[in-house]
DNA sequence: GGGTAGTATATCGTATACGATTTCGTACAT
DNA sequence: ATGTACGAAATCGTATACGATATACTACCC
């Protein structure tokens, strides 16, 4: 389910329509292999990717791992340093902010951009992703939580007609993943409102609103979730 | 004067205080030299990127320029293909299109927040670019013009506080280098409307203005631009 | 005993070599 | 004459090997 996300359009398209038990160059499989398990969290922030090492797990030589390590250097997943090594990059609380942030405009424009190619059955279909996320409010899973929100939000974003703009957005997604945020653990309090708030959006694309109505409504909703974020990370004390 | 915009934060890392007779790895040195020669032109778009060839030109193996490549991939400025080669991304004019709304986008919000840390004599730098640019007016030269227009905006948007969005509007400018855009060129009577619109934003950022306007006008001002492009691209016949 | 120099190890950086795949041209058959 | 099949050239993909650099440890000097 994290695929929907994960995938922007960048790879399977050298072979598409080949035997899919042939995944791609190995450089390409490093690549998604380094970076599943850096999202998924088997692979946490500051941990060092040594290339002799990976290299040898995945069977094969140390230059596609160099490779695949060069491309999520580009992509903000991993640091890189000169003749030091390549670490998961992350940590930061700052970086959260700024990811968040980013994310809130980019996704905001995209939810926008995206809302007038956005069908009946989709809104359904969101609407029932946001109806589990309800009821996942009483015994309250935050990993279950944080993993519905990604899905009722790719369904809203994921027709923005401009592919740049819908990349970023998984780019800062996946980002978000690799913080290791199940966001929704450190302040669950947000939980209820934003399922509220969930459905307000989807009114206003039902309602066919206009899209600069649509954009601050969903820009609002995830600078709304760095508030809260905010606001308990200065008063931790409780 | 380009590289205030091309070089984001990534690269001269490693050595720093070093002498700076040696730039870096030759990874690097290759992936900067490639992207310049993109950016400048002299690898205009759809221009095949053969390995041996840039390796040989470069004076090293073919590791360093593969991993370059990758990394120029990420960034969009290449298109890459399996067991064929690499080409220079660009030519597409919607691909104009996707980039500028973009650009619009990123660029809005990071003026909106880089406005509260301007100074006034980051304003006045502004203002005697825009100065430059007002003369130009005259004996109109495109590609000087849009020269101009990137120092201009680079002073609104650069102390934007939030690297992550930084960086993706220097991306989106060198995308709109490397597709050859003087964009001017191409609709000349938008000039001199922009050069007013500049002195509009001027006042906006001097008189403290809110950030939503702030960043509605300078996502106007860019999409104006795209606008009065494909006005003139939907009737090219004059 | 503390600090500095020197060495050893781990890891990265790059070159070279060879195998794999695609593309293009040519020849043959229909 | 056209289409297909075979083969050669170009180029990419990966492995292996070795040199370069940083870090950690040890020994020596003050």
């Amino acid at each position: 389910m994290a695929d929907a996300v994960v995938a922007p359009s960048l790879e399977t398209k050298g072979e598409a329509m080949r035997d899919d038990v042939e995944p791609g160059s190995k450089s390409e499989r490093a690549y998604a292999s380094i970076k599943a398990r850096i999202i998924e969290g088997s692979f946490s922030p500051g941990y060092r990717l040594v290339l002799a090492k990976i290299a040898e797990d995945l069977g094969f030589s140390v230059v596609p791992v160099r490779e695949a390590i060069r491309r999520l250097e580009a992509e903000g997943l991993v640091t890189f340093e000169r003749n030091v090594g390549a670490t998961v990059s992350g940590i930061d609380p700052t970086e959260y902010l700024y990811t968040m942030q980013t994310l809130s405009i980019i996704e905001g424009a995209a939810t926008a951009l995206s809302a007038p190619l956005i069908d009946s059955v989709a809104v359904a279909r969101a609407r029932a992703v946001n109806a589990q996320m309800r009821e996942c409010l009483d015994h309250f899973d935050p990993v279950r939580f944080t993993a519905l929100n990604q899905e009722f939000h790719s369904i809203l974003f994921e027709h923005c007609p401009n592919p740049h703009i819908l990349d970023l957005v998984h780019r800062g997604w996946n980002r978000l993943a690799a913080l290791r945020s199940s966001t929704f653990r450190f302040v669950p309090g947000r939980a209820k409102e934003s399922v509220l708030e969930h459905e307000a959006l989807l009114k206003l694309i039902e309602s066919a609103a206009d899209a600069d109505t649509i954009e601050h409504a969903a820009r609002s909703h995830r600078s709304a979730t760095l508030d809260a974020y905010l606001a308990q990370a200065s008063a931790p004390v409780e």
